[in-house]
RNA sequence: GCACCCGUAGCUCAAUUGGCUAGAGCGUCUGACUACGGAUCAGAAGGUUCCAGGUUCAACUCCUGGCGGGUGCACCA
């Protein structure tokens, strides 16, 4: 029953019928050229207006025009401005401030786009016309340890950003980098050996673990000889011995059946889950290749790739500056002791994504700390392969930290940090007692099925939010808060639509064929000019790799129908004007949906 | 020490190629309730966008220099 109202079907006469502003940039396009022959109008753009009180879209662009062809640009937007014809969409075009052009959209046309919706053509967007094929690496739990609340970043915004790209029509492929090898299962597999608890083991596998690490760590810090002792079962590992290729096999599936449960609960999957290990083989003939073609070299024992001058210093990622003197500052690619590091593996996974998904581009949803890593590992392998490497894009989609409220980063009261499954039970049991108050009358399983999706969608919504690149602060009050731009909110406002719809029976004669649309309220125009600009905030969200725009177009749409619900009554109007404010309901109630969907996001028709 | 990120209303955060009068929520103050579910809506007050220069017709946005906070700086990932 999704499908049909998610996955409209497209024709290509209702694209062009879709983007209006397009529309105005051909005609504008046009209208300069025909001014000026020899101007580059690539970067004649039309654009929602920021502030509408200056019009519903703007072009900026002939100010630019005009210097360049040293005119004066308000002389120019006059002459542009009489060969524009744009009156099939626009009543007039007004000239601005030093010479922007202001368009406002006639209400009868934002209905023609509106009635194509209701036929089900498009939801004001459109799927991208070169389709790209994309990688997204996000999530990378390690084995062996709980998620915790730092997963949450990586997860929800790259589970995000692959649902907008897919929306939008591109090829993703999601790959989950997880981390199932390294020098902490040296000491995991002492642990595993000698105290494992097989009951505890069977009760909450991470947790069991969890505490061999640390019980064998603390050791290792105290006696030499039983630090020996893990590195001996580590050297075991890596020469392949049976024993300690069994256990580890045993501690990834558990870890795994964990993330499972996790991913379940969040929704999210992933097409490939290629772990650090599955480059293994590939690690020491990498490293040969870069010695072979001098882009690494040997240094105190280890191997390194080092600069090769091309930057200036102060933007050389392999410099250091110490002490006033610029040192080398290398990406190691194997240890003194012959071990790989994981810019090896980084390197060989690039590597291998290339050669076989052949992608436009590979993102990264790894947090800030790691830009210096990615930085010397997109440098590097543009060294090491530079033809492969020029048809690429590599991305590093950063974000901060999530701090508590007290502004240092977010911990249990006890000092541990929040494991993710725990954070999640909270976030349910808030949202149950906020749903129980509100609304104590409906039967507890619908009430717990709420409760889920609030209580989910709020913790998601409240990490997108924000620019990902600073820091936030994590707020119980401020994520469940109804009034505000939060997850609460947007669902509540997808309830109200779907009352109303219940209760307008007739719709199902609306959608469908031609239904009269006749836009003539303030709040019924406002709302249909942000539907129509749906398909651009999703463009931009793909474009930054930054779902907050979607966040905030969500919460100015919701804004907008809460005015038009208080001032347009719906099932109290009649004709062409009940046919129309039904319909807004109808859209807003799909864009909301659909916006909510790639934020990974469930709705309810009640709360 | 050096590099990167951040600094916007009392608090938490926005601001779509640099665009016209920098926006929300909370908190404070004031209105609208037997409601198409008020879990709402309308309005008021609140700003030298850290500071100082510079570029530009136009700067929260770009450049330079400070100040403040965070993070990272060879064999962990």
């Amino acid at each position: 029953m999704r499908s049909t109202l998610l996955a409209p079907v497209f024709s290509v006469r209702a694209f062009a019928e879709l983007m209006l502003h397009l529309k105005l940039q051909t005609s504008l396009q046009a209208a300069v050229r025909a001014v000026l022959p020899d101007a580059d109008v690539a970067n004649v753009l039309v654009r929602p207006c920021p502030d509408a009180r200056h019009g519903d879209y703007q072009s900026n662009a002939l100010i630019a025009v005009a210097k360049q062809g040293k005119l004066n640009p308000r002389q120019l937007a006059e002459q542009v401005q009489a060969r524009l014809d744009v009156t099939e969409i626009c009543d007039a075009v007004e000239i601005s401030g030093p010479g922007f052009l202001n368009f406002r959209v006639r209400p009868a046309a934002l209905a023609g786009v509106l009635q194509a919706a209701a036929r089900g053509e498009h939801l004001f967007f459109a799927k991208a016309a070169q389709p790209r094929t994309v990688v997204i690496d996000f999530s990378s739990p390690n084995v062996a340890k709980p998620m915790h609340v730092g997963h949450i970043r990586s997860t929800g915004i790259g589970d995000s950003l692959q649902r907008v790209f897919r929306l939008l029509g591109h090829r993703v492929i999601t790959d989950n980098h997880i981390g199932d090898w390294g020098t902490q299962f040296g000491k995991l597999l002492l642990g595993w050996k000698q105290i494992l608890d097989r009951d505890a083991l069977a009760a909450d596998a991470i947790a069991e673990l969890e505490r061999l690490y640390k019980v064998i760590n603390a050791e290792c810090d105290a006696t030499p000889a039983r630090l020996e002792e893990a590195k001996q079962e580590l050297v075991k590992l890596q020469a392949g011995d049976a024993e300690n290729i069994a256990v580890w096999q045993e501690m990834i599936r558990v870890s795994q059946a964990q993330f499972d449960t996790i991913y379940g609960r969040l929704g999210v999957k992933f097409d490939h889950a290629l772990g650090e290990s599955f480059y293994n083989p590939q690690l020491g003939a990498v490293v040969n290749d870069l010695l072979a073609r001098g882009i690494a070299r040997e240094s105190e024992g280890a191997v390194g790739v080092f600069s090769d001058g091309s930057l200036p210093p102060k933007s050389d990622p392999f410099l250091v500056n110490r002490d006033g003197e610029w040192s080398a500052d290398p990406a190691l690619v194997r240890k003194s002791d012959g071990g790989f590091n994981y810019m090896t593996t980084d390197l060989a996974t690039v590597d291998y994504r290339l050669r076989t998904w052949s992608p436009d581009e590979i993102v990264y949803v790894v947090d800030d700390r790691q830009a210096p890593h990615f930085r010397k590992l997109f440098l590097t392998f543009a060294r090491w392969q530079p033809e492969a490497a020029a048809k690429v894009k590599l991305v590093h989609v950063g974000f901060g930290k999530i701090l508590g409220e007290d502004g240092k980063p977010f911990k249990t009261r006890s000092g541990d940090t929040v494991k993710l499954g725990d954070l999640l039970d909270e976030a349910e049991a808030r949202a149950l007692k906020v749903v129980t108050e509100k609304n104590p009358d409906l039967p507890g399983a619908e009430r717990n099925e709420i409760a889920r999706i609030v209580g989910l969608g709020s913790v998601k919504y409240a990490d997108l939010l924000p620019n990902r690149q600073s820091d936030y602060q994590f707020s119980w009050d401020k994520m469940l808060a109804l009034q505000g731009n939060t997850a609460p909110y947007l669902l509540y406002a997808h309830t109200r639509v779907r009352s109303i719809l219940r209760k307008g029976a007739e719709l199902s004669a609306v959608s469908g064929q031609q239904p009269a649309v006749s836009l003539n309220a303030p709040d019924e125009i406002a709302v249909a000019k942000q539907l129509l600009n749906f398909g651009l905030v999703l463009e931009a969200v793909a474009e930054e790799y930054r779902p907050n725009f979607l966040c905030n177009y969500l919460y100015d749409l919701a804004g907008r129908f809460a005015r038009f619900y208080e001032s347009c009554p719906v099932l109290k109007a009649e004709g062409a004007e009940r046919a129309t404010r039904l319909l807004l309901c109808e859209l807003t109630g799909r864009v909301l949906r659909q916006g909510l969907e790639v934020l990974g996001i469930e709705t309810t028709d009640q709360m």
